[in-house]
DNA sequence: TGGGTGACGACGC
DNA sequence: AGCGTCGCCACCC
């Protein structure tokens, strides 16, 4: 540890133990490179507060007041956030990305147990305009029979629509659950172009997979907008694309490898 | 510490 | 065909 940084945290300390006022503590812990700011940005599901640390987007919540959204942040991360008029680079690309914009950008995922984090950033490899069971993700983080904990997982999603966690959906392509109610994960979902009724009438009667003859592959019915279509055959299991001589999509992998 | 608890899934009527 | 049941596994008091 620097001298420098001793320093800071001793004083940091020591002002804490005053009951020191909260811009004192923001600016100190600014100085110290640990603070956590947050702002409102618009998004598909209007005004939500966005917060982001020097690693990256830490957290998104709808929230009623400033002070509801500083208590939940409290709970769920267990530090402070401040609010900020100035937005940083990082708000700048959170707004770009919750106006449909595909920008990447750093996350930062303290807080989350490494199961939890395993499970946020495979939903994050989840393009728009797709979407993938449950199963699949548990299978992709190599705990196939943990899906029940993916759920949980994606229940305490600290940053949702930025970690898109509506594109998770149960493997008959019902929407599930989510933070901002199962209405909202459906609007969402048709909103990125997924037809989810017509694929779960076809998940009903047993349709797993369909086939996409010009590119010599299968798919998950949620690989993408387009596959829901009379030119690509459907199949009830992996065994019938393959005696097709269709390989595995390479994109959404729908079945283990 | 260990039993209760889920944004699930498969199976049985 | 939809609903109840039960197994599953990570996490939390």
């Amino acid at each position: 540890m620097t001298e420098r940084l001793r320093i800071a945290l001793e004083s940091y300390r020591r002002n804490t133990q005053r009951a020191c006022s909260r811009e004192f503590a923001a600016s100190t812990l600014d100085r110290l490179g640990l603070a956590d700011r947050y702002a409102v940005v618009n998004s598909a599901l209007g005004d939500v507060y966005v917060a982001w640390s020097p690693r990256g987007i830490s957290a998104l919540r709808q929230a009623e007041n400033p002070e509801t959204f500083e208590r939940w942040f409290q709970k769920r991360l267990r530090r402070r956030a401040f609010p900020t008029a100035e937005r940083s680079e990082l708000a700048e690309i959170a707004a770009r990305a919750l106006a449909g914009e595909e920008v990447d950008f750093p996350v930062d995922l303290r807080g989350c147990t490494p199961f939890e984090a395993a499970v946020l950033w495979k939903a994050r490899e989840i393009p728009q305009g797709h979407a993938r069971p449950y199963a699949w993700i548990a299978r992709e983080i190599d705990h196939p029979r943990a899906v029940r904990a993916v759920g949980s997982a994606l229940a305490n999603n600290p940053i949702p629509l930025l970690i898109p966690c509506h594109r998770v959906v149960r493997s008959d392509y019902t929407t599930g659950d989510y933070v901002f109610g199962a209405p909202n994960k459906r609007r969402l979902l048709e909103g990125e172009g997924l037809h989810l009724n017509e694929i779960a009438d076809l998940a009903r009667r047993g349709v797993r997979y369909i086939g996409q003859p010009e590119d010599n592959c299968f798919c998950l019915p949620t690989c993408g907008t387009n596959l829901i279509a009379p030119q690509h055959p459907c199949f009830h299991n992996a065994e019938e694309a393959l005696a097709m001589g269709l390989e595995p999509c390479t994109v959404c992998r729908p079945i283990a490898a």
